[in-house]
DNA sequence: GTTTTTTTATTGACAGCGGAAAAGATCCGA
DNA sequence: TCGGATCTTTTCCGCTGTCAATAAAAAAAC
């Protein structure tokens, strides 16, 4: 799974250790009885997981004096030290690269960005070196080493051979993108696509702890959509999945740039709504904060874009229910800036359209700020760090 | 997983001779060598894997001599020798029970069925426990015992704790259907829902073998869907998944009887395609083969109809495609009987809706008659018996 | 104030799984 | 007949996680 030019990462975890590492990531702290409980490991096997882990320095004891029980010897939380080693995670978008430094719980420390030159990749490569050195001299202030780099990019991208196979905004076609930045910054590096990397952040650290099954649905300039099943993110055969912007809901709606009819992000996607919103209006608009301002001001043709808009989202988060009943649906993205707009539409539409128990799902909303798509490549550097690739959760 | 009120299985398989077991039950005839390579297993382990298995009649060697490669030690071919063990399969549908005798291979030896005269447990339960007692007698005859009940029920089935949750067309709630039947028939019970069972039959016996990412699409009566993903069968947080059948295609389509409008299945099952053809010739039909008479007549109104199905069928199984991209999707059910005129629809529909690489999608199909129902059951309580209830296939 | 109960943490012994390496088996070709 | 190739088995060994017993620490009971 990992890459075969990764750098010596934590001295290879056993099983028991990954599982009882990443418990303690995503829950907190626990007492070894608690971690014992949720991963069905022994309290001796955790103890002894627990022991290497902490000589390193990776995990520590007794973080703060939880009200305990009444009863019984009292229990030693064990936390992960999330300044025990940092991450970068990069982001990169078709006119501008993001870049966090992030600890061992993947909270942000620094945070930059930079406007893109170019898209090719002799001008995208040296722009994400000159940003992680720029972080790695900050990395210096904290006193300990960056042990990876995590990099996310739209498209289609091979994780395990750190490669990006097609990526449309910035027309790269196989581009060994791991070795390159790994040469280029001389730490390990993990490529994997941004809805994933995002969908790993969110399951590690998000909305989506401790479940085997849900979605994260990102609205805004494209609509896209990242799935874990059974514990694991959904790559799909041909490393495409969660595609949930072409999910064909109206044979006679709006034409997409996909060539298709009725996509979801012909009708909901922010280019979608400038464009209807200007036609219903009678406006030439040009940033999608103004036809949010038109909404937000009451203008009835607006609002019914944005209610259209929500109704598509709701059914298209219906679709993805009814196929894979997962236990939880985020909503995210920089749409959700008109989500008081979309609230109705995809409540409605949610409920008409999911089938039986699938209503159960709790569809939510959050919002994650720009630098989570970093954060999120940040996560996929942390899990191949502690080789977690394939971590699945006990119910 | 396994219910706790399980007879005695399989003296407990360790994970490597699970995962043998199942590779030689998929992949015919291997040779040592070969099995070691698919499950990345060690020589030495495939050996001790395979001896135990060998010892007690499960495995046998030298099936037949296959052309081997000029040079070396010639190779020892060890298959599952079907005839070590029986199963039973059972499907219960709304009006009748189809009962399976199938061999450890899953190959059906005896088939039965009867009509239902009621859909209360009380007339279910010993209409299922009369079939398998005449299944055990046949069983007799071939001097090997039954080693477990598989039961397969459409709606929502807690396969884990054998419960049938709901059955919309049995009206159950929450019967305890394994346990009911285990004690009635004296054999290891293991119960699923429908479609599930098929696509577990389809993944380790039919077009899925091999493939950890794939779905099933039933069409007939009503339009279904398995999913596999990761290797192992969804089932959902809320044990429903695959809902493929209300997958809302068309806000202005036709009334579902779920209440929504434009559902897959208000378009292309066969009660809706009698209705729509019934209302095009003005003719009033009762019979969905004789629509497809008329159909295959050439009547205009009746195509049109068909058309109009298999484009709904190919959208549906894009959208399951985009999301998920599966390597392959079998489409199968009693509906495939009329697929000659649903075949251009899909497969138009599905190109224009396929998005991107997700379009490289393998859709094939596959008749499956009615006992592959119950064949798929007899495949579940082969899972349970040799504790693959997870098993999980290497690249 | 001492003892009992209760829960957590640790230790050491232990079974067993699967890997590494080497030896054995059995063919082909020279 | 020997050497090479490939499959299979054996032997040995490290390592993992469980078991059972023990220590620790506090509250509760007496």
């Amino acid at each position: 799974m990992r890459p075969t030019f990764a750098r010596e990462s934590v001295p290879t975890l056993t099983p028991a250790a990954s599982l009882v590492f990443t418990t303690l990531l995503s829950h907190g702290p626990l007492t070894r009885a608690e971690v014992g409980r949720r991963t069905k490991l022994s309290p001796a096997a955790v103890t002894k997981a627990v022991r290497p882990l902490m000589e390193l320095g990776y995990l520590v004891e007794g973080a703060d004096e939880e009200a305990r029980p009444a009863v019984g010897r009292p229990a030693n939380l064990v936390s992960v030290d999330a300044g025990r080693a940092l991450f970068i995670g990069v982001k990169v978008t078709g006119d501008e690269i993001i870049a966090v430094l992030a600890d061992l719980c993947c909270r942000i420390r620094v945070s930059r960005h930079v406007a893109l030159t170019g898209r090719e990749p002799q001008a995208v490569l040296p722009a994400i070196t000159a940003l992680v050195q720029e972080l790695l001299i900050e990395a210096v202030g904290f006193g300990v080493q960056v042990r990876g780099l995590g990099i996310a990019i739209s498209g289609d991208v091979d994780r395990a051979n750190g490669l990006v196979r097609y990526s449309p905004f910035l027309e790269w076609r196989d581009v060994p993108l791991a070795e390159l930045a790994g040469t280029a910054t001389g730490l390990p590096v993990t490529v994997d696509n941004d809805v994933r990397a995002l969908t790993v952040a969110e399951h590690w650290f998000g909305a989506g702890v401790g479940l085997s099954d849900f979605a994260l649905v990102t609205v805004g300039a494209g609509i896209g959509c990242g799935l874990v099943v059974h514990g694991r993110v959904v790559s799909g055969a041909h490393g495409v999945a969660g595609e949930i912007g072409h999910l064909s809901l109206d044979p006679r709606g709006p034409l997409c740039h996909c060539g298709n009819r009725g996509c979801v992000e012909a009708i909901a996607a922010d280019p979608a709504i400038l464009r209807a919103v200007s036609a219903a209006t009678g406006r030439q608009l040009t940033d999608p904060a103004e036809a949010l301002d038109l909404a937000h001001g009451g203008d009835p043709g607006a609002r019914a874009v944005y209610a259209r808009a929500g109704e598509a989202i709701g059914r298209a988060i219906a679709s993805l229910v009814n196929l894979l009943g997962p236990e939880r649906v985020v909503i995210s993205g920089e749409g959700l800036a008109a989500y008081d707009l979309f609230a109705e539409g995809i409540r409605d539409a949610f409920a008409a359209s999911a089938f039986g128990t699938a209503s159960q799902c709790d569809v939510m909303t959050r919002p994650l700020p720009f630098e989570e798509w970093a954060r999120g490549a940040a996560a996929t550097a942390i899990q191949s760090f502690m080789g977690s690739d394939t971590y699945e959760e006990q119910p």
